[in-house]
DNA sequence: AGATATAAAGCGAGCGCTCGCTCGTTTTTT
DNA sequence: AAAAAACGAGCGAGCGCTCGCTTTATATCT
């Protein structure tokens, strides 16, 4: 079993369970009053929007394009969101939560284990963001163009995970593990490469690349440049 | 001197030879007859387009922000192109242009010299997309969401940088300074960390990072990855 | 169990507005 | 005075969003 498909067994992803989350966040919005009927249609809007949005982007996406591929009524939807931009919120609010949730808090084992704790968090991202590979996408594309509070939102959720990279070298580098003249600097280069992933997937995909291997090969090329000896090399 | 401002000794990057350019390509759907009226014109549309596109995206601008803004009437914006589209097409058919121009072909000191060749490919895609900001984030930002001829010439632009970076990268495996797996992958790698330096231009100033010293970093982390000896350790 | 009343959910034509774009007119240059 | 350039009001289409109405689900009462 790769270890994809262990990333997805330990973590409920489906559009119900996160149009579930939502649906709390947002209570005081939406109008409808039974869970399992807003859940639901949550779902048709949220992925209807996803497409759409991820094909021609949020803004050219007009409400009548959703109405026609959801198959709810313009009221309908109005039930839901009291706003275009609260509907971007809602998505965008959800991939932040998702990653603080995923990200925040690595296995208590590799605590004292940087290495780990570097590979840990580089293949939970790669395995994360191909989880839910269209809200990503939608978050990195969207972010800049709307509310102040959405950008707001994406920096620091982008901060977090940078910070938390740059602590597992750190860690390393006290550790005489890792030789990286600025781990700061290093941090920064490692997110574009995790970004990728999901940002140019097509063109990955269309190279045969799955998520298990583009980890595997991320990692050994990181590994390389922050100058971790590897079993063979110390052993020698 | 920085080599930053050797670049921009070595290459015109302003705005009035790129619209010049631009006036050229453009010559058969361009109503204005005076090269001079023409490019100054072009300037200012140009200049305006890429800080309110820039801002809020190509599609949220209209064109009577475009008219406001750049002090042209909206009969005389339609002078210059057709359609909001092929202003867009105009920005970025210039990119497009100029990266094969700077980037297509390398010194031939350097033809026997892949290590050089991998430097200057980096420094050079780093100090071009400098000089050219604006320009570079238009490009990666809208290219996706419009016509299909732009997202085509994207694209292509970007397989062609990758595989140059390739190409150096075998050609060192060849000969025995590089250690890499797989060329391909380590090239993909590469790429979106040179794209970040102008997606998240904002940022890296904001830690106060120079291009050159971002061209440093990125040269010194890639150098660990792909194995290349330093003269240190090679004289060891 | 069937009839009725009430609440919940869904509907979609239409409102005011802004969009990309045109074209008859005016201004500037030669 | 002719040619070139710029102007900007106005067009129809399409936008986000509202609201009076219909349909469906649930509760209540014979």
């Amino acid at each position: 079993m790769s270890s994809f498909q262990e990333f997805q067994a330990r973590h409920d992803l489906s559009m119900e369970a996160l149009c579930a989350r939502i649906l709390e966040r947002h209570a005081a919005t939406i109008r409808v009053k039974k869970p399992a009927v807003a859940i639901a249609n949550l779902a048709r809007i949220v992925e209807t929007t996803l497409t759409l949005a991820n094909r021609k982007g949020f803004h050219s996406m007009s409400l009548r394009d959703l109405t026609e591929q959801s198959g709810l009524s313009m009221g309908a939807l109005y039930a839901y969101f009291d706003s275009k931009d609260t509907l971007l919120m809602m998505i965008l609010g959800q991939v932040v939560g998702v990653v603080e949730e995923v990200l925040g808090r690595p296995p208590e084992a590799l605590a004292t284990d940087p290495a780990g704790r570097l590979r840990w968090l580089l293949e939970t991202h790669l395995y994360l963001t191909e989880a839910m590979h269209p809200w990503f996408v939608f978050a990195y594309m969207e972010a800049k163009a709307f509310p102040k509070e959405g950008r707001e939102l994406a920096v620091s959720s982008e901060m977090m995970t940078e910070s938390m990279i740059a602590d597992a070298l750190a860690d390393g580098v006290a550790r005489g593990l890792f030789a990286v003249p600025d781990v700061t600097m290093a941090a920064v280069l490692i997110k574009p490469m995790l970004q990728d992933w999901y940002v140019k997937r097509a063109k990955h995909r269309r190279r045969g690349v799955t998520p298990d291997l583009y980890a595997e090969q991320l990692i050994a090329f990181v590994e390389a440049a922050v100058g971790l000896r590897t079993m063979q090399a110390a052993g020698r």
